[in-house]
DNA sequence: ATTGACAGATTGTCTGATAATCTTTTTAAT
DNA sequence: ATTAAAAAGATTATCAGACAATCTGTCAAT
């Protein structure tokens, strides 16, 4: 008798397929920062009614990665320089905290799971396969997240990620980044491993802040303050 | 010439009041926790069209003060026991840093609003008027969530208030809590004032810690897990 | 008591229409 | 020619009506 034995869900209401659809299309570039999106063309793009389009807007606006005005429609949304830094910094806060929830609470199981996912990302950075690195470390951080053993952070840190992938500027691009990235994570899970909750806190706030570093320079260089 | 002359922003389109009078109507119980919201019903109460009332439903969706299943519609979130810990956790976490970032980083301009708000706090404690009471905890809040000079801290844990509003339980109804209350006010303030980041942050943890030890305990004591 | 069919209610989605508002072009005045 | 005012065009905001899909409760049959 099979525990898991879920009928391919195709449910999902139509908004949310076009959230999926859309956030995606953003994430990847599809959908640059600045860029407006038209209603009737998303409608057209998608073959859904206004009604879906309109409803997922308010959603991906909620989220932070549209931004609307009144009689104007949505944009994707841009990030300045300061909103960069405030991103993260509060980014920083919160993986911190979950780093450290998840080296003093965290159940055997999790960090199981959490080294399982650092061997896959050194795997995959040795493969050099682009779309294996990204899934890869998208594996880590959920795993992490979860390691707070609080919804609410897990959601919080969700909506970080996605807005500062609007940076477009997968830190790991710049060269030599990648192996500092692969240390920076085996002291994460080496801390958490030890149960070292202030150990573990810092070394996510060290990640981070490394990674901050890195993306808010690109950011100042290419710097395109545009209306 | 007046900086801000604004006439009674007339504008902010329709379903944008909608938003804010169902977030007001949850705030202060008009809808209770678990009560369903039938469409049909708050169109014919706010006299908007369906449009209206389901893309404001969007946005509350994603503010997390409603929740919704399909076709089933949406009922007013409910809060369990281990969710309002970890709301009260997080906001703690993100309070205490913005009582640092304040104490660090705050203006003289932005510690004398502060010192204000404390002291409009006490009088309307004093006055033992409800209403000039939770304006004043509003101010205050306010003041110390700008403190941390990082918008995105600042929309997170206004977030987190209007969740935890949902717990419909404003601690201060304790008898013998808002004096402590206001005692601990007070020492964050101070914190602030005397440029003590750490203790700053110390004082928002205790302070948010102790309104959850009374929350918490409260919602032990009236546990009501329905479906 | 359980099952199954049926009716009623509500949501999900589409389409068309109209008003409001922004943007651009054209026209008029200096 | 330059600037201001007016007209046109485009897009959003909102409503209303329709229909399918889905949930819920009722009631009879086993």
């Amino acid at each position: 008798m099979q525990t898991d034995l879920q009928i391919s869900r195709q449910s999902a209401t139509l908004r949310v397929k076009v959230e999926e659809t859309l956030r995606q299309a953003i994430a990847n570039g599809r959908f640059k920062p600045g860029q407006r999106l038209v209603e009737r063309e998303l409608c057209e793009m998608l073959g859904v009614g206004r009604t879906s389009v309109r409803e997922a807007m308010r959603q991906l606006e909620a989220e932070g990665i549209i931004t609307s005005y009144p009689h104007k429609g949505p944009v994707v949304s841009t990030i300045t320089y300061e909103e960069a830094q405030q991103l993260y910094t509060v980014r920083a806060l919160l993986e911190g905290f979950a780093g450290q929830q998840f080296a003093e609470h965290g159940t055997a199981a999790d960090i199981a799971t959490l080294q399982a996912a650092v061997v896959e990302f050194e795997a995959a950075a040795e493969s050099g396969v682009g779309a294996r690195l990204i899934d890869a470390k998208n594996a880590f951080y959920n795993c992490l997240m979860d390691g707070s053993k609080n919804v609410f952070v897990r959601q919080m840190l969700t909506a970080l990620h996605n807005r500062i992938n609007l940076l477009r500027m997968t830190t790991m691009t710049q060269p030599g980044r990648l192996a500092h990235s692969i240390a920076e994570i085996k002291d994460i899970a080496t801390a958490i491993q030890n149960r070292n909750g202030p150990l573990a806190a810092a070394a996510c706030k060290f990640h981070i802040d490394q990674a901050a570093k890195v993306a808010l320079e690109y950011l100042r260089k290419n710097a395109a303050p545009e209306t």
